[in-house]
DNA sequence: TTGCGTGCAAAGGTTTTGCATGGCA
DNA sequence: TGCCATGCAAAACCTTTGCACGCAA
């Protein structure tokens, strides 16, 4: 059976927060800060995090540098023109690579190899997070 | 000025352990385990892996299920899946965009994006230097 | 009134650092 | 002999869990 939710100001907070901010992502420390003045609450927002990744409406993912997770907020429209597409082998979705990574790497291409890449029609092939978590899982199982 | 480094068994024995299980990825417990029969010199064992992703013989990953690094050998011969493929729209000629850029993001992509490229099935499409070439000169006639 | 949400503190796990000792060259 | 490597313990770090209290419905 469903659980019960609430809404409370903390749950609206975060929610609110992804949305209006959709095209970068956060690490836990950024968005405690940005939902409260002070960094108070921690373990709640955890909590809210990881309940907004079940429902798909953000997803977590690993920043190497920092080693901690991010977490980015599952777009709606975008310009499809000038990103990259990562289309799931395993699931088939397709994910919008949009970030600074990306437009530099198109503009590598078109300095370096002469070659000016149309991300409109490019997609890469790959296995996305969450299948790669899940055939993870299987294989420790 | 490069530091010195010695041959030292434990150095040895991760460097062996890598190059003998080159296909599969392996936690810092796993490693441990695996060079010592009981899981003593962690340390070190995390100040090797450090040296060895420096020096690019192994890389480093995060592994989301069990929310830890894990590392893989840096196999030797570099075949068509480890860059990038244009294929210009104009010509049709394919060019290999294999260089450190292009490595880069494939591990940037997953890194940040959680999205694990393959690159000998991902095709950009694009506009080669050629054709760029003969477009604007034609474009300036 | 019920039971979910919250925040604090404590615990959990992985990784890094400090330091004295040991070993290579 | 000089310096690097090692291992232990402690610290740092991110994240999760337990628990009592607060708050939505």
């Amino acid at each position: 059976m469903e659980k019960k939710t609430y809404k409370t100001t903390g749950r609206a907070r975060i929610g609110s927060f992804f949305a209006k901010n959709p095209d970068r992502q956060f690490t836990t420390e950024e968005i405690c800060r940005a939902i409260n003045g002070s960094d108070v609450g921690r373990s709640s927002v955890y909590r809210h995090l990881s309940e907004l990744c079940e429902a798909d409406v953000i997803r977590k993912f690993h920043s190497a540098s920092r080693n901690c997770s991010v977490y980015q907020y599952v777009g709606a429209a975008c310009d499809c023109r000038d990103h990259f597409h990562g289309k799931c082998i395993v699931c088939g979705t397709i994910e919008h690579l949009g970030c600074h990574d990306s437009a530099h790497f198109a503009g590598h291409l078109l300095e370096e190899h002469g070659f000016a890449v149309d991300c409109g029609r490019s997609i890469l092939y790959g296995v996305c997070a969450r299948c790669r978590a899940l055939k993870e899982r299987e294989e420790n199982d």
